[in-house]
DNA sequence: ATGGTCGATGTTCGA
């Protein structure tokens, strides 16, 4: 007999300028778990207090200024806590963190974004997601409960693109791209938001530039994949477009997903 | 038309 929860992974593009953001959507949406993304901040400076106030425990693996990820768990200390890769180089840019909770391993994750291709960035994102698969290999198989969830920086498909043609030349819609994400998806994991819906243009970035939130042209980049025991327990992902129309939003929305008791 | 707008940092960079 497990709990059931409520995970939210949201790219908040800095935690200290989107604090009252945050903490107004963790207040009225009280997800269990909580996966920051690019929180840009390193760990000493991270604003613990009014998280706690909302009830919220704090995991963190940050840096200055770049990158970082947090995972907020509601009255509960967090369990087997990861930073990074379990094996081998360390994550330097600080894009990883796992931890146990009612049974599931959740991963938090924001992946490298590529810059450009035939870049070393991209070599090392693609080099990243080759890693990861290989710790799911070492570390689990598709009958544990396993959520990956975070800022995938992939659009999976056409219908994750506002344009197939906008993506020709740049990262985030490559065959290589779609490769390594493929390859993880084949250890055994599930897009849970499609298990609901199968439409297009259910984005969850829309670029700061060019009008892109009004003219209503993103991404789905952000994502909850899920083993099958743990894909069977998602009752519903939600992308909450409301914080996008807020003041001084992120550029990505937050994703919500609900698991249900066994 | 190779643009544009953020955030952290420092007078650019990554996204």
């Amino acid at each position: 007999m497990a709990k059931g929860f409520s995970l939210m992974t949201w790219n908040v593009n800095s935690v200290r300028a989107r604090l009252d953001n945050v903490l107004t959507y963790l207040d009225e949406h009280e997800p269990d778990v909580a996966c920051l993304q690019e929180t840009k901040v390193e760990n000493a400076l991270f604003p613990r207090v009014p998280f706690m106030e909302l009830g919220y425990q704090v995991a963190l693996n940050g840096t200055k200024g770049y990158a970082g990820v947090a995972t907020l768990v509601k009255g509960q200390k967090p369990v087997d806590v990861q930073l990074g890769f379990a094996e081998g180089p360390e994550d330097k840019h600080k894009r990883i963190l796992a931890l146990t909770y009612e049974g599931v391993r959740i991963y938090n994750l924001y992946a490298p974004n590529g810059t450009a291709l035939g870049s070393e960035a991209f070599a090392y994102k693609l080099d990243w997601f080759a890693r990861l698969r290989g710790e799911l290999d070492a570390r689990f198989g598709p009958s544990d409960e396993v959520v990956l969830c975070g800022d995938f920086n992939i659009a999976r498909d056409a219908r994750d693109t506002w344009s197939v043609e906008s993506m020709k030349g740049g990262t985030h819609f490559t065959p290589e791209e779609h490769a390594a994400l493929d390859a993880l998806e084949n250890f055994g994991l599930h897009d849970c938001f499609r298990k609901f819906d199968d439409a297009p243009g259910r984005f969850t970035w829309f670029d700061y530039r060019g009008g892109s939130w009004e003219k209503k042209h993103g991404l789905r980049i952000d994502y909850v994949y899920a083993t099958a025991p743990a894909t069977e327990r998602c009752t519903e992902v939600v992308h909450d477009w409301e914080p996008r129309a807020w003041d001084e939003p992120s550029d990505h929305v937050p994703v919500v997903a609900r698991f249900a008791d066994t």
